[in-house]
Order: C-alpha cells, then structure tokens, then sequence
RNA sequence: GGGCUCAUAGCUCAGUUGGCUAGAGCGUUACAUUGACAUUGUAAAGGUCAGAGGUUCGAGUCCUCUUGGGCCCACCA
C-alpha cells in the first residue's frame, strides 16, 4: 500500500464497478423492505453545482437503507427546464446574431431538443463522480414521450374535473422574453419611480404611471373620504393629452386615502389592483400596451413608443398643458422584475390555462397538519403553511415553445382569431384581436371553447364538425410536470416500480423549492394518486462561498464542486459538506474543512496500512491475498458472546464500538448527519486510533488482532454512506468479502 | 407591513427533550515523534454563549423586550 491515499487511483475504478454488477439496483435485495427516494431532477442542460453536491445527504440515506437489507430505490432524472433552457439557448442564438423570432415553433423546438441531447450526459457523469448510488437504469427525463403522456393526462383529468380552466387575466408578463410568468418568478426590487399629481378634471391623483392613463376606465376614491363623496357614482369630464374625456368615479375600498391625494386611477388592463376594482365595479378593460412593449393605437400619437419613452413624452406634454400638478421624484416603489432578465415586468392581460388549486391545497395542508407528511426541519411547516393559506390560482401556461405543450385546441371556424398565441411568439401586434373579442372580458366565459385531450389532435369541431383545429401555441409551465415528478418516474420506470415505491419514503431537497416545487408535488401527487408522495421531506441549505455570500455567476463566486472533488476526492467533499452542518442550515465552503476530511480519509488510509502490518500470516514476501485473508467476525454480538477470550481492553473496544453503532444509527434516522458523522469521525480517530490502536499494537496477538480487525471493519460499515469510496477500497484489503456497500449494517 | 432565521473561541461552525466543568476544525504556543500517518501524538492559551429582564433547583438551550445581520412573503397607486 501507498503511504498516502490517492482518490484518483480508486474512485472511478470503484464506481465502475459498483454499477457494472448492479449494486445501485434494487433488485439487489429484491424481498427487502422499499425504500425509495427520487432524486430532485437537475436541469438536462446544466451543469454540477453545490445544490446537487448536497444531495450526497440522499446518498447517505440509500445507501444506509441498503445496507439494512432493504430494496433501496434512488431514481435519477432530469428536468428540461423550459424557461432556463430557452434563455441560455437564446443567448447562443445572440451570439449569432439570431434571435427565436427567426424561426417557426417546430424548428425551434427541435433546435433547443438537440442542444439539450448534445449536453444532456454531462450532468449524470458529474453525479457519479460524487460517488451517488442511483440506479442510472431507471433514468427518467421530463420529455419522455411516456412522461408526456402522463402529464397530458394529469390535465386532461383535471380540465374535465374543472381544476383547470381557462380565464383572460393579468399575467405578469416579461415583454422582452415574450412570456407570462407565475407569481413565484416575479422579483420585488425597490426602485425610485417618480409619484406624478395629475389632474383629472375636478380631481387630482397620483401616479407612477401616466403613460397608463388612456387605460384608465375609472377613478377610485375611499366610499368614506369626506372630500369626494359628491363625485362617487358620477361620471366627470377630465382634459387628457389626446383630447376630452368621460370617466366614471367610484368608491372602493381598495383606496387608501392617505395615500397622494386620496384620488387613484384605474387601469384594469395593466395594474393587479385595478384588475380587481374593475371587476368589482364593472369597468371596461382597455389595453394600451402590447405584448412587445410598445403603446398600441389606443395611445393615439404616442403609439408604437416603448413604456419608457412615452412616459417622457406624455409627461412633457402633460406639463406643457399645465395637467400636472406636482412630480414627488424621490417617491420610492417596488417593481415586479422578470427573474431571468432583470426587466420590469407588465401586467398584462393574456389568455390562459389557470390550475384553481382551492381544493388541491386543501388536501395538502391537511397531510402536513396530520403529518402524513413531516417536515425536517421542523420550522418549514409554518412556511409551508403560510404559503400554501395565501396560495392563489396557478397560471400555467407559458409563451415558450421550449416544454410540454399544452394538449388543447381550439376551432378555427367557431372562433375565428381566437388568441392564437403564435401572434404573441412572432411578436406581432396582436393587441387588435384582444379588445375586439373580448369588448368585455371581466365576464367573458370562453371556458368550453376548448378542447383537451392526451395529446392527439382531435378529429373535428364537436360543434361545427369543422377539421379546423388549432393547438395552443403554449407550453406548461415546467412545475407543472416536476410538480408530478414522484408518480410520473415510478410510473413509467418497470413495472410495479410504483406499487412498490410510492409513496416514497423522503423527498430532500433545497429548502428554497418548498413553494415552487414541493408543495406543487404534495397538490398534484394527492390528485392524481389519492396519496402523500412521499412520507418525509427533508431541506438542506445552500452552500454559499467561503465569506458566506451567495454564490452567483454573476458575482463570480461561484466554486465547482467537480474541481473539489478532484482535489480533496468525492469522500472529503462530501463528508465536508454533512460535517458540523446541521440539518437545513445553510453553510459557507470552508477550505479548513475540506482539508480536515481528505486528512481523515488518509488517516483511515493508514490505519488500513498498519492493520495490514500486523496481520499475523502476513510479512512474508510470498504471501499472497488470497491465503492472507483476515479472519473476519462480522457481529459485534459474535465478539460479545465470549466466542474468543478477549484482553479487558478489547473487551471495553467491543462496548464502546457499539454504542457508537447505536447512536449513529439513531442519527441517521432522524437525519442528523451531522452528529453521525462527527461522532465517526471523533471516535476512529481519537478514539479507535490514538487509544486503542496505540494500546493494542505493544500486545498484538491473534485474537487481539480479530478484534482490532472486526471493528475496524465495523467502523468502516458505519462510515460508508458518508465516504463509500475509501470505506470500499479499504474493505477488500482488510479481507471483507464482496463489497462493503452490499454488506449488512452493523447491530 | 407580515413571517422566518441567525448572533457561541482569532476564523468557520456544532451544541439533539433545559443538567455544560460550553465543544470541533483551522489558526496560535510548547514539547515529542520519522513512526501505520506529505505527518502524527501530548499538552496549553483563547468564550461574562449579542444586550437586558423573566421562568426554573438549574438557561447557550424556554419566554419577553432591545440591538445588529440574513432570508422569504405582500396588489401600496
């Protein structure tokens, strides 16, 4: 043996292995216990970061469970991740000077498919090199075709058990992406927008958007605000940039009248708020800005001149005609911001596919309440909680072609120029089709217009036999499939996968998918199965950098896992990132660490070597391997049972080494990692090494020497899941047959 | 505006249902060792556990408030 431990000698070898005879398979133990844990698929397109470096914790799990004899599942898969996919493979297109406008929706599609299949193995080479124990025969990825036709079917089930309808809604809409996004992509950020007092016939009101005004079909006040009760209910005339102008006034509560002048305008076409009064007051709704950005011919002269720009314009006119009062220019707001690219986002009012999640929610606030499903740690129930109470209708459709598309056509004949979204993809100016049909969408029922099926065109138009079908243009938003991740794998991997598995028996991940990803998957497991998808969810923290910031591309602080891994080896990295982090908590990369756990995989190294020394039929050049094999006792109870006669010392090892066996056990089961892994790590080596080896190396005979040999082996069982690779290589040199990951664990 | 979370040795962090004489890694200091260990071992220094109250036989741990970080949520025109 080498003085020190070389990872680069043995990992690759090691995991080579250990999938060549389907150790990673669960038919390893085929009347075992299920035991199953479904990795949170990484983007196809992506690369390895410390997310996925944590899941070494999922690692840990399956391979202790497979080691207790069970039928242990990790089901790898991979996400295609429409939105970030379509956004990196833009830039590229940038790059060449293209943009997607360049290309219909097939094309494109088929241009994003084979980019992601070019890159698609990188990610599931990066996870074997942390050493990850997943049955890559199961692999599952969004956009298989059976996947697909599973999530077709998840929606065509609940179309017709009216959980999912289509409504014309505010989206927030990102006009330079060209798609409408769920409230959870919206980013908040404080920005200084100037508070204009403009005056509005008789009133004056303020706003940070004037550029909205030939939107606005109503002005607000407070029904109580003493100062304006003679106006409510009443229609008033008001000089606007474009001429004379009939608005109506009304009262609603919605008003603050601390706020500017007590007086506000509404907008429903372009304001959330103002979605809402309108509908309550039942005020038209008139959109002035379109899907690209631009002012439409509602503006009058102002049209085609982007947000930004009119603003300016109308203002200087405005104040060139003496209608505005004041300008607050210190006035600070937040603006909802696109999570991709960092633009203010437009409320605009679209048409699209809503899931009404009231009584999904119901359900999957219940389970945890009763907790048919527990939460680790704990404290994420509350958020779970709170987020769920507030949880609004579900908007998933997205204005991307990179994702599942949605299996709904429409006819052409009864709804000629319907809301063909094709319109909004290439970016023409579709905004003429949305005030013509629908003059009054706030009441505007279109929710039998369409029709759903598992993916294939229909015939013809059940009302007007015409074959003129149309599909929506849209794709699902990606949660909306990751969302079903759990039964959509198990389902579609071999067959009884499911009735086995499932539920699973944890789901571990980032605690910063609760809402977007977690609880999604607890609403629609329980719809479409009837069943929690899984028994526990377990969050482990971010990785931030080493002074504690969040890493970001952006920052440039971002570190790859891969290079640790090659520098201090899988074990090490891994073991650096359970140890001394509790359960959930986020941590920053620390470098000492890094370097205290590839110091302990050499430590074990060389308590291997001296075991070897010691061996009583070795030393002699001729010895082979084979007819050097250490005698092994392979229960601790076998030692405890006087089979041989044991020095007191060794005797007091044997209790020791088991009450650590029962206290690591008890750790991983209540997934403190942490604890186990710093009582393993505490033990051998002050403990085991710096005592006992110590004690036993001036008294080594035969016996003491099965002792010493018996437990280290023990010890190594303990520590495989956190470093399976050396615990493994270290294994087959101290005599242990076969290999250490298919071993049993120790009681 | 709500909610969550953190504050413990120079640094990075553990501390599980209150029992602590408060620990680890790295760093620092002294000594030992060329050994199974590109080292390792033995020992030492270093902390009014953010601050103030309270509950308790007992509080780093539970409660209240204060201060200072971080995160999340919310439609303030």
């Amino acid at each position: 043996m080498d003085k020190i431990y070389n990872h680069r000698d043995v990992e690759e070898k090691i995991y080579r292995d250990w999938e060549e005879k389907g150790y990673f398979k669960p038919e390893i133990h085929p009347d075992g216990k299920p035991y199953c844990i479904v990795l949170p698929p990484p983007n196809a397109n992506g690369a390895l970061h410390f997310g996925h470096a944590m899941f070494a914790v999922e690692d840990v799990l399956i391979r202790y469970h497979r080691m207790l004899g069970e039928s242990a599942l990790w089901l790898p898969g991979t996400d295609h991740a429409g939105t970030e996919t379509q956004f990196v493979f833009e830039k590229k297109l940038k790059e060449q000077g293209k943009s997607r406008f360049d290309f219909d929706q097939e094309t494109l599609y088929k241009m994003i498919s084979e980019y992601v299949e070019e890159n698609k193995g990188g990610i599931e080479n990066q996870l074997r090199k942390l050493g990850f124990s997943l049955d890559w025969s199961r692999q599952k990825y969004t956009l298989d075709p059976d996947i697909v036709l599973l999530v077709y079917k998840t929606f065509k089930k609940m179309h017709e058990d009216g959980l999912v309808y289509r409504d014309y809604r505010l989206v927030n809409y990102c006009t330079f992406d060209g798609t409408g996004y769920s409230d959870l992509e919206v980013v908040h950020e404080e920005r200084r927008s100037p508070l204009y007092y403009i005056k509005y016939g008789p009133l004056v009101l303020a706003t940070t958007r004037p550029e909205t005004k030939f939107g606005d079909t109503g002005i607000a006040v407070h029904p109580k605000d003493p100062r304006y009760q003679q106006y409510i209910g009443k229609v008033i005339e008001v000089e606007t940039v474009l001429g004379m102008a009939s608005i109506q006034v009304v009262g609603d509560e919605m008003v603050d009248p601390e706020f500017g002048t007590g007086v506000v305008k509404v907008t429903p076409a372009h304001d959330f708020n103002d979605y809402e009064t309108g509908k309550r007051h039942n005020l038209p709704l008139k959109q002035v800005i379109g899907f690209d950005g631009k002012m439409n011919e509602h503006a009058g002269k102002f049209a085609g001149l982007y947000i930004k720009q009119a603003r300016a314009a109308i203002v200087e006119e405005m104040q060139a005609k003496g209608l505005i009062e004041k300008i607050d220019t210190e006035y600070v707001n937040r603006v909802g911001l696109c999570y991709k690219c960092r633009n203010v986002l437009e409320p605009l009012p679209l048409e699209q596919w809503f899931v009404k999640v009231g009584p999904l929610k119901e359900k999957a606030l219940e389970a945890v309440k009763k907790s048919e499903i527990k939460i680790t740690p704990k404290n994420f129930e509350n958020h779970y909680g709170q987020w769920m109470d507030n949880l609004r209708d579900w908007n998933i459709s997205r204005q991307i072609v990179w994702g599942i598309r949605i299996p709904a056509w429409q006819c052409v004949s009864c709804h000629p120029g319907g809301s063909k979204a094709t319109d909004r993809i290439s970016h023409k100016d579709s905004i003429a089709e949305f005030t013509v049909s629908s003059s009054n969408p706030l009441q505007n029922d279109k929710k039998s217009d369409w029709i759903v099926t598992e993916g294939e065109k229909p015939d013809k138009c059940p009302r007007c036999e015409s074959t003129n079908l149309e599909q929506d243009t849209d794709t699902f938003d990606t949660w909306f499939s990751s969302g079903q991740w759990p039964y959509l794998t198990l389902m579609t991997t071999k067959s009884g996968d499911f009735e086995k598995f499932y539920p699973t028996a944890v789901m571990e991940t980032g605690y910063d998918l609760l809402r977007s990803w977690v609880s999604r998957m607890i609403m629609l497991g329980m719809y479409i199965t009837g069943e929690v998808p899984f028994k526990d969810v377990l969050f482990h923290g971010l990785v931030n950098d080493p002074y504690g910031k969040k890493m970001s591309k952006s920052k440039g602080n971002v570190v790859n896992p891969l290079e640790l891994v090659e520098q201090y080896g899988a074990d090490a990295v891994r073991f650096a990132l359970v140890y001394g982090n509790a359960t959930g908590n986020d941590q920053s990369l620390s470098y000492p660490k890094l370097d205290a756990s590839r110091k302990f995989a050499n430590k074990l190294w060389n308590m291997t070597r001296f075991i070897e020394m010691k061996r009583p039929t070795s030393g002699h050049p001729g010895g082979s391997e084979t007819t050097d094999r250490i005698p092994q006792i392979d229960s601790i109870a076998t030692l405890q049972n006087d089979t041989i006669s044991m020095h007191e010392n060794d005797k007091a090892m044997v209790e020791k080494v088991q009450a650590l066996v029962t206290e690591v056990t008890k750790n991983i089961d209540s997934y403190q990692f942490n604890f186990a892994s710093e009582k393993l790590y505490e033990f051998i080596w002050h403990e085991f090494a710096d005592k006992y080896i110590e004690d036993v190396k001036n008294r080594i005979d035969e016996n003491s020497f099965m002792v010493l040999n018996s437990l280290f082996v023990t010890l190594l069982k303990l520590l495989h899941p956190f470093m399976p690779f050396i615990t493994e290589e270290m294994y087959g040199k101290l005599g242990g047959e076969d290999s250490i990951m298919i071993s049993s664990w120790p009681k």
